[in-house]
DNA sequence: TTATAATAAGAGAACGGTTTCAAAAAGGAA
DNA sequence: TTCCTTTTTGAAACCGTTCTCTTATTATAA
């Protein structure tokens, strides 16, 4: 219908020339208040609004940040996500959103596709890309940050996570310090950092006690609640080796655990104590009542929204490291029990 | 570090103009053999890719698509923006996820911004916004579409949806079956659409078996487990008018409404029957076995998805509409019982 | 009043592609 | 070979901004 309205349709309405309608838009103090004022007047009037194509053409910026995680359906990267888009949109930046599903080689074309889009940054929530290959993508220069996951060569990068060794150690004393002492793991996909770091507290907590560490007691798949179902079954079913307590590294699959427990007719935590990690919304329900280790979401999200808006908006933070790492929370709740005398 | 490779660039190097080698990546069958192939040759060794700014200057084509919803923490929200990002994704689009917690002031603000971005195309999850709103930004010719939310004048739009009407009835009609006649509806957000809905087809369910509708049984407040709860809370001390069975019109209130039960100390289903609406992952758990009427929401979804880019990428059929209802389908799983002789 | 500095505005070149139109090259028929 | 048609290519305009120079204007100091 009615085209477009630009720059020059401005312009020439004003009676001056386009670069002073620019000036007006991006330095208004480098222009006479009533020339300013006509300008903004025609503005107005017309409903003009720059193109950002044609802007971030010249300026080299889209005003969008990517945002890579797994499954968006897990709640953990939902309230991540949530809040990344909150800062981001205060500072009227959009988000592209991007599913890996935790396959490696979809998530290295999902980071090339967006940086091909020329995005201003990108935050990378669980990523299983090894070190050769983020070192190529970092040559292209887009700002990166890292959340809830910990790349090989970590002084290189900006990340945001939380202790997951402590974490796991800390969950672990936990159930010592009620009196169990055959605990088993149970862990999502082995290489992740999440998953290697949460066993390493596991095992550093039950060394400490002098409690040797047996593979019987370890159970891995993925980060999902199906994962923890089916593995949960196995754990009940273990005979000999059947755990009193359970430190599963994520709550998905506590919950899958609970679950199992459910049909297995085992309750909890009378008959077993299962703790998790995350402490997504789902936890706190009266439903679950999931003792766990919080990774405080909200924040790990809005922080690294912070961080990679910084970045972008100061060139010359560009190349100073930011490495935050927050401490993790026994958050107490009803899944828990000290052991019962033998 | 080094300079961006551009279309020059190739076009020096091959030896050819930059029309060719523009003709190269888009119209190759316009090129002759043999030039082509010199062309890509270089293209490959410099490791060209187009600048998606300067393309889409031209083409007025950005590659993006919005997608509005009220808050992506809702699982039921997850999952479809899940499953449209997977639709987008394979056209080579990108989203853009925005959260307006149901906000209308957000929301059209969203709207705007993301028109203002030139996205292609836009699909509006639950809106809040007014006919007059929504005209007044159909006038920028964005194609929209409107998934799991029925706009004012729903003939002039695109969109898909399920049958609400036709689901509150099914539910309501189930609990009258199984011998209910204290039926409570638990709803949302008051205007929404989807509550005004599913709410209109409890009222038909109950006319129809000539029993009364009595404003005590309706409670609405807004879609969230929370509310959920504290509105469960009201309908197990109702006295008088304490219902033996709820129709909830979501399952997190659902689900908020089962925790209630949980601390009043009412079973659930052999005190209080519960259906609720949507079937998000977790009502299938073991540990929620949520009865519910389900919206088959990756479909919408995908669905909307493929919408969309039909629309984008034939804009010859911009102005014929599509609209599709699904069919709602009743999930029985265990929080419905046959009602007890008095 | 005049010289000088500071401020305001404009012309036009980027930015990196696509597209139109005309010219050149190649192919085919007589 | 010559003429006509078809295919292949290139030159230049265009998309809508920002930005760098210049030039014109105004303010300030001598």
């Amino acid at each position: 219908m009615d085209k477009e309205v630009t720059i020059n349709d401005i312009a020439r309405e004003a009676g001056v020339s386009k670069a002073t309608v620019s000036r007006v838009l991006n330095n208004p103090e480098k222009v006479a208040k009533k020339t300013r004022e006509k300008v903004l007047k025609v503005i107005q009037e017309k409903n003009y609004r720059p193109n950002p194509m044609a802007r971030s053409l010249t300026t080299r910026k889209t005003g969008v940040i990517g945002v890579v995680v797994s499954d968006i359906t897990n709640p953990f990267y939902a309230v991540m996500v949530r809040s990344i888009e909150e800062v981001c949109r205060s500072y009227q930046y959009h988000i592209f959103l991007c599913n890996t599903d935790g396959r490696e080689e979809e998530e290295e074309l999902y980071v090339k596709s967006l940086i091909e889009k020329k995005v201003d940054g990108i935050i990378l929530g669980a990523t299983r890309m090894n070190d050769q290959e983020i070192q190529n993508l970092a040559k292209a220069q887009t700002p990166m940050v890292f959340v809830s996951r910990l790349p090989e060569n970590r002084e290189q990068y900006d990340y945001v996570i939380v202790d997951s060794v402590l974490g796991g150690y800390l969950a672990t004393k936990y159930l010592l310090s009620l009196g169990h002492t055959k605990i088993a793991y149970l862990g999502g996909h082995w290489p992740t950092s999440s998953n290697l770091e949460r066993l390493e507290g596991y095992k550093r907590a039950l060394e400490e006690a002098g409690i040797e560490v047996r593979d019987e007691y370890i159970y891995c798949g993925e980060f999902r609640m199906e994962n923890g179902y089916r593995e949960g079954i196995k754990i009940l079913r273990a005979g000999k080796y059947r755990p009193t307590a359970v430190f599963s590294a994520n709550d998905a699959m506590a919950i899958g655990l609970l679950e199992a427990c459910n049909e297995e007719g085992v309750r909890v935590p009378e008959e077993l104590s299962i703790i998790g990690f995350d402490d997504i919304p789902l936890s706190a329900s009266r439903l679950i009542q999931l003792t766990t280790v919080s990774q405080s979401t909200a924040e790990l999200g809005s922080l690294s929204g912070k961080i990679i808006m910084d970045k972008v908006l100061n060139p010359r933070k560009k190349d100073v490291r930011q490495q935050i790492v927050f401490p993790p929370k026994l958050v107490i709740r009803g899944t828990c029990a000290r052991i019962k005398e033998e």
